[in-house]
RNA sequence: GCCCUCGUAGCCCAAUGGCAGAGGCAAGCGGCUUAAACCCGCUCCAGUAUGGGUUCGAGUCCCAUCGAGGGCACCA
């Protein structure tokens, strides 16, 4: 280190002396410890997103990070006692992935790797409070996963049942809808096919109605983005179900249409070939045959290939007929692939004059088509495409004449009292898979007895301990690997006593993230998941920050777990983040960081190059926290130089500490409590980058003072620097600190609390007023800023130069914007 | 195909319907220096993607087109 040159350190600190003399400092204070019980300030609970141990932290950590801490610290600074936790989200796939590759012990190398990140994020100075971390994958935490899914077992909101799942052949595991994206598996990108199989879901599908409903509560509050993909996601549909008559079926079969109106249209009908339903018609059907071929060839075909929309029609006739209610018609039933088995009924009527995916069926296998609402459009019959939209009934008996809507209701009723419909909901939304065949997980507290069937582990054998992992063979296979450990899996039945099988698979990890937020307000408790009364103080989130890669999954899940907690009675909220933040990514060039691309970045060389508070205010500075940084148009070098800049100040100040800034300079105060008042602005509303201009501004500010304004021993100067300090403090924690110290402060300056902002210094005596002719700047005038508009108008017509410019033009009118503007209308 | 967001100096980005520039990067000039770097100061640079409209006044509001990004997409 004998290089560093005496020069250079006087100019600039150095950023790895910083941090050695700080560091130990910060962790003897612990300035952001949130659970003193003699903390009298206002509460807030600030959240980052917490992440996955899959090795040290990346650009991705230290944006997110950066941005998290930047509201944590402010609130921090505002005099709030803030809850700023972190943990990890520690089960998952890449620890096992890492087992089976190179041999590694998953646990081991899990909390290998959270050692690497935790000791990152201490020199990151997150301003985290280090006595409530938590690890999913402590038995410790993950007890209370299972105490979770018992308690939705006993209330009927966790089931198993047998059902077409989805199914990646890479991962050999199944995965929840979610989970699926454009037909690949999320994680490894293959395509995901169907099989059927005995699983464990939860109930979500009981809350659609409620997360949707509750989003109300979110409006303004989280990215309309994330919203509508929320809706888009649960997906409510309003219609009515009715029931057809099956030829030579004792039972009919209901369907569930959103368009009763066009019953009347119907000619023919659709079962989706996969269902039951559709194995049992074709059972009695001379098309059997026929249909077992089309099965089987719709069962080989992924669903990428399922999902493509126009795709041409494909179906088998079941040589058998429906009775349409209203009318007695005989409609022709089809198997087809085109209707899902798991929404609605599997069963369908087809109107091809007024849905276009039944024309398309339609015209393929040359079926009727009739048209029972008039558009005012083309006839489909003709044109191909289906009218779909509002019009007036046709050919429908007792509907003719009737509007769309008026038709619906009327047809509804009619069916209802006829004991042949009802109203009816339907969601896109399904319930919740959560059974994996992985090792790396929660196992699920379900003993399976020969005799009494799924018996609960008992609450007091809670947790059941994930076996080690020696000796298992760790491969997917599809089936879980837990069920090679004979010792764990062979227990005796709490019930009956009689030798049983434990449940070998493992819970899906987004169980683990669904409440974690709840764990943090008393994350060592033994005796239940968390405090109640510690919830009530902190909950709800008032801040949660995170990537947009979790809209749908994690913030439905926890959104959905709020709500079972709050229906138990342990909470007082039903929503569980007030606000929400999605920052950007961090790219290089113009696409994602990888190392197959070639362009990744790595942290820690730009952290040895540059210091922590460079790159910290470089992410924060580089744009809007919700957009994508592009690490190509982000400069360290000029941060360092700025934060250089700054801490120079805090040399040059030579007025005492704690001398009164009234005495100061009235120029320079105004300044800085305008900078200071506009920064809380912009941290408050999510402009952070505003926020750093800001804190340039002061600087630039300071040093004129300094060197060619009122000077360094003004009383007023102090304050703006101490300001900066403070405001830097947010994004540079090190050269804050530092700055603080050299102002003769102790530390920390974390803690300093936010500039008591004067307003009587943030409004001005006088401002410049402008004035224009038909919108062009003529004059600028300075006036009191308590003028009234008629004087400001006089004044403006009076001026020299719009005298001079108006000459003999008549005014047809003047706007008067006191004390701002005046508008003179030629 | 449908829906949403965004197009401002060479670049990243600011601007409650009221003077297009807060801040930075890059570039140029000057000061400091034996010299260079650092540092300090100054300067250059767009009329806001395009075409209409509303308004006294539009980057901002409305419509259309182009371009970029994102979401949804056989859910009856």
């Amino acid at each position: 280190m004998s290089t560093a040159e005496p020069q250079t350190q006087v100019n600039s600190p150095d950023p790895a002396q910083l941090q050695e003399k700080w560091l130990p400092v910060w962790d003897d204070l612990a300035p952001f410890r949130s659970g003193r019980k003699d903390d009298m300030r206002p509460r807030k609970y600030v959240l980052d997103m917490f992440p996955y141990p899959s090795g040290d932290l990346h650009m991705g950590h230290a944006e997110a990070y950066a941005l998290g801490d930047v509201l944590a610290r402010y609130w921090v600074q505002k005099g709030f006692n803030v809850m700023h936790p972190i943990g990890w989200d520690s089960f998952g796939l890449p620890a096992e992935n890492a087992a089976i590759k190179r041999g590694l012990n998953p646990k081991t190398w899990t909390y290998e790797n959270i050692a690497i990140q935790r000791a990152s994020m201490r020199r990151y100075a997150c301003s985290f409070d280090w006595d409530r971390v938590l690890v999913t994958s402590d038995p410790e935490y993950y007890k209370w996963n299972q105490w979770f899914f018992l308690k939705m077992y006993e209330k009927g909101l966790a089931y198993r049942k047998a059902s077409a799942v989805n199914w990646c052949s890479d991962c050999q595991t199944v995965l929840a809808n979610e989970q699926v994206v454009a037909g690949l598996c999320e994680r490894c990108d293959s395509p995901v096919t169907k099989k059927k199989l005995t699983q464990w879901y939860l109930k979500i599908t009981d809350y659609a109605d409620r997360l949707l409903d509750d989003m109300d509560q979110l409006v303004g509050a989280w990215p309309e983005k994330v919203l509508t993909m929320q809706r888009n996601w649960i997906s409510r549909s309003v219609g009515a179900e009715v029931k057809f008559e099956i030829i030579g079926r004792p039972e009919p079969v209901v369907v569930y249409t959103t368009r009763p109106d066009t019953l009347y249209g119907a000619t023919f009908f659709v079962v989706a070939v996969d269902s039951d339903l559709a194995t049992e018609l074709a059972a009695k059907s001379t098309a059997l045959s026929e249909f077992n071929a089309y099965l089987e060839e719709v069962k080989k075909a992924s669903d990428i290939e399922r999902l493509a929309t126009d795709r041409p029609k494909t179906g088998v006739f079941l040589n058998r007929f429906a009775i349409n209610p209203v009318n007695g018609e005989q409609l022709p039933i089809y198997a087809s692939d085109y209707v899902l088995a798991d929404y609605g009924t599997g069963a369908i009527m087809a109107v091809p004059a007024h849905d276009q995916r039944d024309l398309d069926f339609a015209r393929t296998f040359n079926l009727p088509v009739k048209v029972v609402l008039d558009t005012g459009e083309p006839d489909p019959n003709e044109t191909g495409i289906a009218t779909v939209g509002p019009g007036t009934l046709i050919n429908s008996a007792e509907l003719n004449g009737l509007v769309k809507d008026d038709a619906i209701g009327k047809i509804t009723e009619t069916l209802a009292a006829k004991k042949l419909g009802t109203p009816a909901v339907n969601y896109r939304l399904r319930d919740w898979l959560i059974s994996r065949q992985r090792y790396w997980g929660t196992p699920i507290p379900i003993i399976h007895c020969s005799t009494c069937g799924e018996v609960p582990v008992p609450a007091e054998q809670l947790p059941v301990v994930l076996p080690e992992s020696e000796g298992l063979d760790l491969t997917p296979k599809g089936t879980s690997p837990l069920g090679a450990a004979a010792d764990w899996v062979n227990v005796v039945c709490p019930k009956c006593g009689e030798p049983a099988k434990r449940d070998a698979d493992t819970m899906d990890t987004f169980m683990d993230s669904s409440w974690y937020f709840l764990r943090y307000v008393s994350p060592n408790l033994d005796t239940a998941p968390f405090d109640e009364a510690e919830a009530k103080n902190w909950m709800p989130v008032a801040q949660y920050v995170g990537g947009v890669t979790h809209a749908i999954l994690h913030l439905l899940y926890a959104r959905f777990f709020t709500k079972v907690a709050y229906d138990l009675g342990m909470i007082n909220v039903t929503e569980p983040f007030s606000r929400l933040l999605n920052q950007g990514m961090v790219v290089m060039n113009g696409s994602a960081m990888s190392k197959s691309r070639g362009n990744l970045v790595k942290l820690t060389d730009e952290l040895t190059e540059h210091g922590v508070d460079a790159i910290r205010l470089a992410m924060v500075f580089a744009g809007p926290p919700e957009d994508d940084v592009d690490w190509a148009d982000v400069s360290p070098a000029g941060s360092k130089k700025f934060l250089a800049r700054a801490w120079r100040l805090s040399g040059d100040v030579t007025a005492k500490v704690g001398v009164d800034p009234k005495t100061g300079d009235v120029e320079l105060r105004k300044v800085t409590h305008r900078l200071m008042h506009e920064a809380a602005v912009a941290v408050e509303t999510y402009r952070f980058n505003v926020a750093v201009a800001k804190s340039m501004e002061l600087v630039n500010a300071a040093r004129k003072a300094i060197d060619t304004g009122c000077g360094p021993a003004d009383p007023a100067v102090r304050e703006c620097v101490e300001s900066v300090a403070i405001l830097l403090s947010l994004f540079a924690p090190y050269t804050a600190e530092e700055m603080w110290e050299r102002l003769g402060h102790k530390p920390c300056v974390a803690l300093a609390g936010w500039l008591d902002v004067d307003p009587q210094l943030l409004v001005a005596q006088s401002i410049v007023c402008v004035v224009q002719i038909s919108g062009k700047v003529k004059a600028r005038i300075e006036v009191p800023v308590d003028i009234s508009a008629a004087d400001l108008e006089q004044l403006a017509l009076a001026d020299e130069s719009v005298v001079k410019a108006l000459g003999d033009i008549k005014v047809k009118q003047v706007i008067v914007v006191a004390p701002k503007l005046v508008n003179i209308v030629i």
